[in-house]
DNA sequence: ACGAATCGTAAGCAATGACTTACGGTAAGC
DNA sequence: GCTTACCGTAAGTCATTGCTTACGATTCGT
């Protein structure tokens, strides 16, 4: 039911950055922002639109904080595209059949 | 290869809107921007860009042009984010599994 | 206990984008 | 042929947002 902040949240390109360097485990702030070309606040201030968006986990570990890919988040987007998928194909044959049934005009 | 462009578009709460109107099937725009709150010129610009994404095709019919979802590029998103589901299941899989062999820190 | 490291938040600014009105162009109907 | 319907594009305005610098809070190391 969240899956639009998901889907916003992944609208932005820095933010599927962020979210590539986390397909491999969990990392800290620091870690993900070394080597991008904004600074470490931006990088903050994405992570926040990711969690909110339910896409990323948070565990505080001392002085850091490991963020992580939530795939409940990810699995929602996911519903949503496999039913667009669906009523789209759906759509699709009926179209190509109307066609051949009622040719022109 | 083009995803980006796909899911930049669906970010925004009107354009889903419109493609939920094309889920049924292929529409005109005066059909669309009809019962919808911005003007027709708006829809017709919120069209460009989904079709620019690859997600709607358009087929010009007499006075009208039919707009319909385009399956592939449901498609494209949809392999994007099975792709990032995998790997965060892995992920979490791997961190949960050092989370019970190296246990504290 | 003190300094350094890690990180989030606030404030301010520039750029992107979504909407409106106005206009032009093509097809359909009488 | 002339009017009407349908649609895209241009120009301008206003809100959103992504970035930076500055600051404060918490934790680690010594």
């Amino acid at each position: 039911m969240t899956y639009q902040h998901a889907i916003a949240a992944l609208a932005d390109p820095t933010r599927r950055v962020i979210i590539d360097r986390l397909r491999s485990g969990p990392l800290p702030v620091g870690a993900i922002a070394d080597g991008m070309d904004i600074s470490r606040p931006a990088v903050s201030q994405h992570l926040r639109v990711l969690s909110d968006a339910g896409l990323l986990t948070v565990t505080p570990s001392g002085n850091r904080r490991l963020y992580a890919i939530a795939p409940d988040g990810v699995d929602e987007l996911r519903r949503y595209l496999d039913n667009l998928w669906d009523d789209a194909l759906a759509a699709f044959a009926r179209a190509a059949h109307d066609q051949t049934k009622r040719p022109k005009k």
